[in-house]
DNA sequence: GAGTGTGAAGTAATTCACAGCG
DNA sequence: CGCTGTGAATTACTTCACACTC
């Protein structure tokens, strides 16, 4: 029952999204069948859970064989909606900003940067590779006009609401928030934030708790 | 029953360290007692939520009043494991190796950068505010030398591996992997990956399906 | 035979709801 | 009274196990 309209868990989406990375690797080295063992293996899940996931869109799978890289790949780009482009802006140009602006992989991914924005008037009309940083002021419409679609914040915790009510209002339903701060958006929009400092307290309890395995 | 033994989900751990950011905030602002009301709108996670992840520690609230933000705050912190500073060596200064070395929230929170290390003789030998990047020839020793607890990876895909298995070696416990590839390590040794794409991807799904909500 | 697809079983996480305390 | 702490109920997620297909 492929099921493409029932709620999907968060965690099996940021499965797939693991799944197609590895498929990527996989086409490269020229495989062209994979198992749900193989695949698990080198997405550290399990191969009951990499069926379950895919099950949940659909039967890729040939019985006996395995999935075609090449066919998985696509059925997973479809169901990502990663076959297009998605037009990304990036608020907020300090290092993070910058790093991300270039980071190859997203770009790879199907995620172009169209618009940078910073409130700083000495970063304001300098250059960033293909882009101009515009005006912070402007962004609203800026936004519109450009036909964002999802912004990457990396602004300061104090600015980042602000921005993101923008963002909103020009239409922007998906929001990466590097801020510390949990942003207030309303339903129709979706945020999904990076907590860099979160990542490592975790770590931090793992190590300080003796009672740890893996 | 305070239970510091049992095994903690890391979901409620990630909370946790959210609860502490949002007490840091509160401190601020000079507030002296919070519920666990104002305490889950600002993390953004339910009263009760809050209520059970504290309670796997210990009782930390005074009823009819809430928690004591200072007492809170510092319990948290011992719970983590962040009243200490931790040793962190950086691998692989990219851009986006060079954007966390200088993340102001790292060394806030008592994560503290004592080594870089990259294998471009380029960048070998060069400064890094008060680090010189070291050569990742001599990962080994020179983490082991540092006395380095936990090791962020920022390296290609490629690399990880042999650095993780090096860093491990050397008695690191903890790695931040940034890398695109699950990495294998033996029992005893904690990985938390950041998955920047797969984060884009999952706001690329929910864009995508109609049927969503929030 | 090898390996998928999937109900059913088993775990885990979250939410409810309320007794009990300051 | 207000708000915590927590068992009980619910919901969600994962693992099992096996019929089925290539």
């Amino acid at each position: 029952m492929p099921a493409s309209l029932h709620k999907v868990s968060d965690s099996a989406i940021r499965r797939l999204s693991i799944y197609l990375r590895v498929l990527g690797g996989l086409e490269r080295e020229g495989k062209e069948t994979v198992s749900s063992q193989v695949l698990a293996d080198r997405a550290g899940t399990t191969a009951a859970q990499v069926r379950k996931d895919l099950s949940l869109f659909g039967s890729f799978g040939k019985r006996g064989l395995g999935y075609l890289v090449t066919t998985l790949r696509d059925e997973l780009r479809g169901i990502l909606g990663v076959s297009r482009t998605w037009r990304v802006a990036l608020v907020g140009i300090g290092r993070m900003g910058a790093a991300l602006l270039e980071y190859p992989h997203f770009r790879a991914r199907g995620f172009e940067f169209v618009a940078v924005y910073d409130s700083d008037p000495e970063k304001v009309g300098s250059r960033r590779g293909m882009l101009t940083v515009e005006d912070a002021r402007v962004l609203e419409e800026s936004l519109r006009e450009t036909g964002v679609e999802i912004v990457v914040l990396t602004v300061p915790a104090g600015a980042a609401q602000e921005v993101a009510d923008a963002a909103v209002r020009a239409g922007v339903r998906g929001i990466m928030n590097f801020a510390p701060v949990a942003l207030k958006v309303p339903p129709g929009v979706r945020v999904n934030a990076v907590r860099l400092t979160v990542e490592l307290e975790v770590l931090s309890f793992s190590l300080g708790s003796v009672a740890d395995r893996d």
